[in-house]
DNA sequence: CGCGGCCTTGAGAAATGTCAACTTACGTGG
DNA sequence: CCACGTAAGTTGACATTTCTCAAGGCCGCG
């Protein structure tokens, strides 16, 4: 039996493996797979955890690997030289991280909690991928779906106000929760504000002070490593459209 | 043999179709097909051209059709309600337009000149290419291309200056008209000042400011639709990282 | 209890947006 | 072929949002 193996030398953890019991299964790519087919995925697979503040991938490396999120979220971004960065993302269980038609990664990757993962090498990914035509579907079915959302996400950061932008942030962000725990009214935020500001193009003060005016309308209630939406209707409203 | 048919009833064309004596069969999708695999495809294909400033493809509507852009240049873009809109990229010849996991578009599309493209019906399109790996593949990997330009655009529209948008927006359309025609100091500019205004989240004011600017400061000469290049290297040192 | 990281708040600065006038280019029709 | 009208682009003066810089508060952890 494979076992869940700790990249980072404190800690290490044993795990059942099978992805019968993966809690993700239904929402990764490899709902695709049938039975059978799943027993070729899990025979090259790797089960592997990353602790918080962790980057398992940096931009510029060689993209050798790919990965699916079971447990905890990262944060994927791109960075200039003279350290501004941009948040391209938030990964939360189910989705897969890696997607990269060159062979270099052109994005950095950072564990925002724990995270448990399937690592697979790319190379045996895409032959997998190139022999099970329902696999290659559902992986560009994704691509697209990301493709989807990068475009929605430019139209933010292109167009939108502070206040729409946190907005819409806040309500995408539970549609994507729901998808994983089930719908509920208070929406974890396990990214810092600085992540937040970065991923709207924003900065800290001004993410800071929209929540706080939020708060302040009782449009929201701030708790520990999260939000509670107090009155939706007007949460949808200010993302504008 | 197929002809073009124009979709407006202004004009309309007679063209040989064949896929054989394609311009941007090497850069398109269809460069995945053999040629027993292209008789396939151009048996499902229509010649389509679309006008000047016609609208092909609008928000809302059943995506039901893709297309691979041969000839002409086209904007792909968002609105939201109140007439913002954020241009998500510009299609050039070579590009599959229509790319969607949903059943309706999400975004619109207009001819910036005149257009001649492939047209195919999305069921028609999708069954081929689960028939034909080589075809899905393709896709996939034009689908992550796309994904990996709109991250690069997201760190375009979240984190630079308006000059390092501008500069940034000229060397990449550069080297995309290069992988089309071949390079030259001459970038050709379809669009108006307000489409690169909605595209890199600026007004047409700022946009005309900053290429006066660079004509100014000698790195750009403007010519008619489109600018000439001076000084490559500032140019590009302009774009920052 | 004190330190450090994260967050909040305020005051002033700066980049970009807004509004308005003017110029240029271009196509149409007299 | 010129004159006009319209659309696109440029430029200037001013407004505004967001950023920058700085101080202070909160909270968890050693």
């Amino acid at each position: 039996m494979d076992t869940y193996v700790d990249v980072s030398p404190r800690t290490s953890r044993i795990m059942p493996s099978y992805c019968d019991s993966c809690d993700v299964r239904a929402l990764a790519v490899c709902a695709a797979m049938k039975p059978i087919e799943l027993i070729e995925l899990e025979s090259i697979l790797h089960h592997v955890s990353v602790q918080p503040k962790t980057t398992f991938i940096e931009e510029g490396e060689p993209a050798d690997r790919v990965y699916t999120l079971n447990e905890g979220s990262a944060r994927i971004y791109k960075l200039l030289s003279d350290g501004r960065r941009q948040i391209v993302g938030f990964a939360l269980p189910g989705d897969f991280v890696g997607l990269m038609p060159r062979d270099t990664f052109a994005f950095s990757a950072d564990a925002l909690d724990h995270l448990r993962l399937c690592r697979f090498e790319r190379d045996e990914f895409d032959r997998l991928a190139r022999h099970r035509p329902r696999l290659m579907e559902r992986l560009h079915q994704y691509a697209t779906d990301e493709l989807l959302m990068a475009q929605q996400h430019m139209s933010v950061l292109g167009r939108r106000t502070a206040e729409e932008r946190i907005a819409t942030f806040l309500v995408d962000l539970r549609r994507r929760w729901a998808r994983v725990s089930g719908r509920s009214v208070t929406i974890p935020l396990p990214m810092s504000r600085l992540d937040i500001a970065d991923y709207l193009g924003l900065t800290i003060e001004t993410v800071s002070r929209t929540l706080t005016r939020m708060a302040r309308e009782r449009v929201l209630l701030m708790v520990p490593d999260g939000v509670r939406v107090l009155d939706d209707a007007r949460l949808v409203a200010m993302k504008g459209d």
